[in-house]
DNA sequence: TGACTTAATGCGTTTATGCGCATATGCTCA
DNA sequence: TGAGCATATGCGCATAAACGCATTAAGTCA
C-alpha cells in the first residue's frame, strides 16, 4: 500500500538527524576525551601541557584533539613550536555541566563519586 | 619524587567521574536509541508500538529499552500483555534539545539537515 | 644547515557494541 | 490448562574505535 510507504518515508526522514546528534554525543562518550576537555576548559593548553597534566600519552592526546578539532569542538593556535588548544564550543561545557549535575543528583549521597561530580560540575 | 605521585593521585581522582559521564553520553551516542527515545518522548508507547513507528526490529527495541531502563532513563509499566515505556528523565530531553539546536546553528542554512534538526528540537 | 623538540599519523591488535537469528520467558484469554 | 501473542535474552558475527609502537612531519634555534 502507498500509505505504508508514506509512513516509512516520514519515519526515515529524521534518520540523518539522529545520526548527526549521535555523532555529536559520541564525542563526549569517551573518558579520555572528557579528561582532555577538562584539562583545557579553564584555559588553553599545549599538547605537551595536556600530556603532562592528564597522563595520557602524546599519541592519544593528539588523536583525540584532532578528532575534536575536526568536529569543531576545539580550536588550535600555533605559537613557536607549541600548539595550543582550547574549547571553541561553549555549549559543550554547558552540556557537560548539566550531565554532571544530573548524574550527581541520582547518586547515593554517601557515594564517593557524588562529590567528584558536583565539583566537576561547579568548575565549569 | 613524592610530588609527582601526589599530582598523579589528584589527576586520577576524577577518572571514575569521567567514566560515569562518558557512559551517560554513550546512551545518547546511538542513532537507534535516539530514534526510540524520540518515539516515546511525547507519550508512552508499548514495545510493539515503538517497533511499528520506528521500523526497528523487536529484538533491538527490547535491547535498547532494557539498556535505557537499567540506566534509569526510561521507566516501564505493564498493562495486559503490553509493556509501556516512557522517558523517566526529563533532563535527557532537555540535553537532546540543546544539542540539536547546537548542531543546527552551525549547519549551513541550505543544508536539508538543518530543518530536521530544528523541527526535532522544537518538538521537545 | 643540522640537531633537537613538538605534534601528527600509519599500522596492527584488542576490545566493545550493535545487529540478526533463534529461542526462552511471561502474560492473556478461550 | 493450553494456544497464541508480546517481550526479553543467549549466541555468533561484523564493524568501529581506542590504544601502543614506530615513524613522519613541522618548527625552532644554535
Amino acid at each position: 500500500m502507498d500509505g505504508n510507504r508514506r509512513v516509512a518515508k516520514l519515519r526515515d526522514e529524521l534518520d540523518p538527524v539522529f545520526a548527526s546528534v549521535a555523532r555529536y554525543f559520541a564525542l563526549l562518550a569517551e573518558p579520555t576525551r572528557l579528561k582532555i576537555l577538562h584539562a583545557i576548559c579553564q584555559a588553553e593548553r599545549s599538547v605537551s601541557g595536556i600530556v603532562a597534566t592528564t597522563g595520557v600519552t602524546q599519541t592519544n592526546v593528539s588523536r583525540h584533539l584532532g578528532l575534536l578539532h575536526r568536529a569543531g569542538v576545539v580550536s588550535r593556535r600555533r605559537e613557536r613550536s607549541l600548539v595550543y588548544y582550547r574549547v571553541a564550543d561553549p555549549a559543550f561545557i554547558e552540556i557537560c555541566r548539566s550531565v554532571c549535575l544530573q548524574i550527581a543528583s541520582r547518586i547515593d549521597e554517601r557515594a564517593p563519586l557524588r562529590d567528584g561530580l558536583l565539583e566537576f560540575a561547579a568548575r565549569h
